[in-house]
DNA sequence: TAATTCAACGCAAGTAATTGCAATTAATTC
DNA sequence: GAATTAATTGCAATTACTTGCGTTGAATTA
């Protein structure tokens, strides 16, 4: 998605906002924290609540997408990369992922019977991976 | 579980655990703050950093599962409860539930071929439930 | 049942995340 | 390109959650 639609969508396009754009296209799962850290070396001043906001806004704009992968906050994507579950080891930490054809198969082959529209992307599938499981 | 196995696990059975676990399997799916709510009905004085280390130490020795079932904090169950997973509709927020068989199942299907030993009740399904997709 | 011990408590301080508001500034209009 | 307007920003305050520490009291032992 270009950044000019940000524009065409009413949507200013200040330093912060892109800054905080590139920040999360280049990071990939990343946490307001850590876009904010990024987001600095090239704007010292910017505020958190300054970043949390532009994620808000980004996200309902569809730019971005949040994921949340653990127990604490969310974590960011560019919209046009979500391609895929996210398989977070509870031990490692590590997170894998599982291409979304895959995904959207065993989520529809339960679910749909019941109606059931199933966002993929939002949450992660939470276990312990196989290096861990032989530990 | 029954609660003299909190003392057999060399934990104490104060007022405010007991409470706390009462709480627990009263309220379901109910965060720490819902937790302390009800708790100080019946012991007024109860610190909120009392439930947070409660339900901690619940969850260590087995009584106790969290769940994340959306963006904030984590919510509680009794461990004997939990025998499905959560389906979330990101719509309304009703918190629909799977046979724990069903969902083996399907996440099996999928991820046992990499190895991923899933925990089908640590993290919801998040989606649009079949009521909000008419709307 | 009195003494002992250390798990658990309440309080207060600390960290993390969010929100209200006045000042600023990107984009539009003249 | 100056004036206008309202989206956006930074700051400060708030809310949410967590942690450190001295005190309390549940369970054990004598």
């Amino acid at each position: 998605m270009p950044d000019d639609e940000i524009r065409a969508r009413g949507l200013r396009l200040t330093p912060q906002r892109q800054l905080v754009l590139d920040a999360v296209r280049e990071l990939g799962h990343a946490t307001p924290e850590e876009i904010a850290q990024t987001v600095r070396q090239m704007h010292a001043g910017i505020n958190l609540s300054t970043v949390y906001r532009n994620l808000e806004t980004l996200e309902t704009a569809g730019f971005i997408i949040h994921t949340h992968l653990g127990h604490g906050g969310a974590t960011y994507h560019a919209a046009d990369e979500i391609t895929h579950l996210h398989l977070v080891c509870g031990d490692c930490g590590k997170v894998d992922e599982s291409e979304l054809e895959d995904a959207k198969d065993f989520v529809d082959l339960i679910l749909k019977k019941r109606g059931f529209a199933t966002d993929v992307t939002h949450f992660a599938i939470y276990g312990t991976c196989a290096a861990c499981q032989v530990k």
